[in-house]
DNA sequence: CTCATGGTTCGACAATAGTTGAACAGTGAG
DNA sequence: CTCACTGTTCAACTATTGTCGAACCATGAG
């Protein structure tokens, strides 16, 4: 409808809502894609779960509902997409939010040496 | 035995999912909730959103997703029952995260010239 | 150009979640 | 005890989400 535009649409920083923030982080599967894009940005098949691939169309489901909600930006890159964190976006709109949720470990997880995680829990 | 027999279950504070917790705060409902207690503890009847009243059902339904979640504690109180936040639960388990998400205004509410006043009114 | 690649969108279906009235249960008052 | 009150549970229905194959669309390579 809109001419060949490759740009998809991202709300307005003003206009994130909460709810819908954490919504799209209550999946299992986004939660670990908002995990992953800690270190930076990353293109869209590397957004796959390592060990379970799941198909293409369902992982651009889940991308669509992170960037529907805020939480992830997603623009070409030639050929391929870089995903990315909208990390300074929700730190204006939510302060803090974004640390105590990538902060945190991964439920049971508990494995040694895991280097991803700034400030440890649990005591 | 005691007799009372009516304590609803509650998740141990070290099992508390984030994914549930997150989940249980991303509807407005129950947002609204989790905000109206953080002044404290609240009878289920006074969780009731002010204006419009919703069936007793629902609003138990809600609780109860709230509580499964580990965000709300759920005692009873002579007849009727005490709804609080397990803040120190939640603050060991997932520490910052309940300060981001009722410490933000509540859903920018179409308030004209409203410039994002980020305060947490923690107390 | 033609072709292969990386991702989004569409459409159908399954699974989960929200809503609600009615039934049920514990408690305090009279 | 009996009744009114508070809130949970049940059951049925609706609505929203998740999943996934297939079609489609840009782009870069040859």
């Amino acid at each position: 409808m809109s001419g060949t535009s490759r740009d998809l649409a991202h709300p307005d920083t003003a206009d994130l809502a909460l709810t819908d923030v954490l919504f799209a982080l209550s999946d299992p599967s986004r939660l670990a894609i908002a995990r992953s894009l800690v270190e930076g940005p990353i293109e869209v098949a590397a957004c796959q779960p390592a060990g379970a691939e799941i198909p293409k169309s369902t992982l651009s489901h889940h991308l669509k509902t992170l960037r529907e909600a805020g939480v992830v930006r997603n623009v070409p890159h030639g050929r391929q997409r870089y995903v990315s964190l909208r990390r300074e976006d929700l730190d204006e709109r939510f302060p803090g939010l974004l640390a105590a949720v990538l902060g945190s470990v991964p439920q049971e997880v508990d494995a040694p040496g895991n280097g991803l995680t700034p400030s440890p829990p649990l005591a």
